[in-house]
DNA sequence: CGGATTCTGTCTGCTGGACGACAAAGCTTT
DNA sequence: AAAGCTTTGTCGTCCAGCAGACAGAATCCG
């Protein structure tokens, strides 16, 4: 909502919270900066990749699009994280597609300036390095849930991954601080709208979770047990 | 199974071909050769990342394992190839373990030494981000086709990915060149051993395809459709 | 060579979850 | 506050694919 002048303070596994200050700032300075309202989509499935992006405000989200209609969305982008980088330094074509779900400030850089910004300073090939890195491992254990477990299984796995970047702790319950519809869900976990929603209501009569004023609360205990495996990072 | 003396020739997508003569044979001086054989675990999810590898000759396969037993395999590792790489950079754990599918030679490289040698030359940084952003991409879109094909897809679009790598034309045909298990291609797109062979009879029974002396053919025209989204490089 | 192991092929019953169809809340817009 | 859209909740129906159980084929190995 703000318009800030600087990048909002931004989460963990941020991006820009990993540069030292010289670099932030020359970072930005190749940036052009845009307000986008929700819905927008910034780039598609198919196009050449042009520019890498940051989030100043807002969120977005991540996905594939297949053919046929049906979407994944592989992860939301919060403030201070980058997204479009995978397709940037072999020209490729998008992969994916990417949207705003709130109004957002978003900073684009050229692709070229930004290949020129990271190869002239190997602390930021670092960070690229790591970044990229947690971001193949997070894929490969998203997939493996996808994979081993059934719709309640990654709908657990799914509230402790987010639980783990928007959660609130409130007493013995956990509060997720971000509204998530359950097609948002379904399409994170593939499966579909319906069983999301009947399969959140047996997990409520289960007593493993709560829904008051319009929010998901979990009990923590749930979540202990729990490796959050993938949740640190966007994934594009 | 010929002991070289210098890494075999690699296969597109493969690190070493990218490395120019020098920083090659910088890291081969670096390197500790070992032989191993067929079935060797050369990590293993949970441990600490000490190495990153290179497979010399050989294959190796890099797979998740969830508690419950159930295995993703997630690629196969050929000669020139790289692997363990994305756990190198954040002393994190292993996410995936690692076997050999056959006897393999081995060149293992210290993570220390392997992130000094990345960190002083920005040309091979490039080429860690190239790769890991592949890796990334590819990672991507296994998933999508995961969530949004039934088993006769993705085990076409499996096999697409693999004749890009082992197939060799043969007339209207490609013949796949390595023989993979029924519960290989399983583990690979998430499904059972006996849909595999269910699905393959069913796809022969169709024309699509034609197993002949122990291998497998498929039609080129099918392959021709579709796009390779995955399949250049190993994914770790 | 012969036994052991690993792979392939096929059938069967069972069930998780997809999909369509509505109805009832909730928001948002004017 | 009325109209309109989005999201949630709940039912059936139906079927792809999982899981168990064998039998035969191929391969490995002493």
């Amino acid at each position: 909502m703000a318009t800030n002048n600087s990048l909002a303070v931004d989460s963990a596994g941020g991006f820009v919270s990993r540069l030292c200050e010289r670099d932030h700032q020359d970072l930005l300075s190749l940036a052009a900066r845009r307000q986008i309202h929700k819905g927008t989509l910034i780039f598609q499935t198919g196009e050449p990749a042009t520019h890498v992006y940051l989030l100043a405000t807002g969120r977005a989200k991540i996905f594939h699009l297949s053919p046929s209609g049906k979407e994944l969305l592989l992860w939301f982008c919060l403030p201070g994280e980058i997204f479009g980088l995978s397709e940037i330094f072999q020209g490729a074509q998008r992969q994916v597609s990417a949207q705003a779900c709130e109004n957002s400030t978003l900073l684009s850089v050229a692709r070229g300036d930004f290949r020129n910004f990271v190869e002239q300073r190997p602390p930021v090939a670092h960070v690229v390095i790591d970044l990229l890195s947690s971001r193949v491992r997070d894929l490969g254990s998203m997939m493996q849930e996808l994979v081993a477990n059934d719709v309640a299984g990654r709908i657990l796995m799914l509230l402790t991954r987010l639980m783990s970047r928007y959660g609130r702790q409130m007493g013995d319950e956990i509060c997720l601080d971000v509204h998530i519809t359950h097609q948002e869900m379904a399409d994170m976990i593939g499966t579909t709208r319906q069983t999301v929603t009947s399969t959140l209501s047996t997990l409520k009569r289960a007593g493993a979770l709560n829904f008051r004023n319009r929010r998901i609360y979990i009990m923590s205990a749930l979540l202990q047990g729990r490796t959050v495996r993938a949740g640190t990072t966007p994934l594009t």
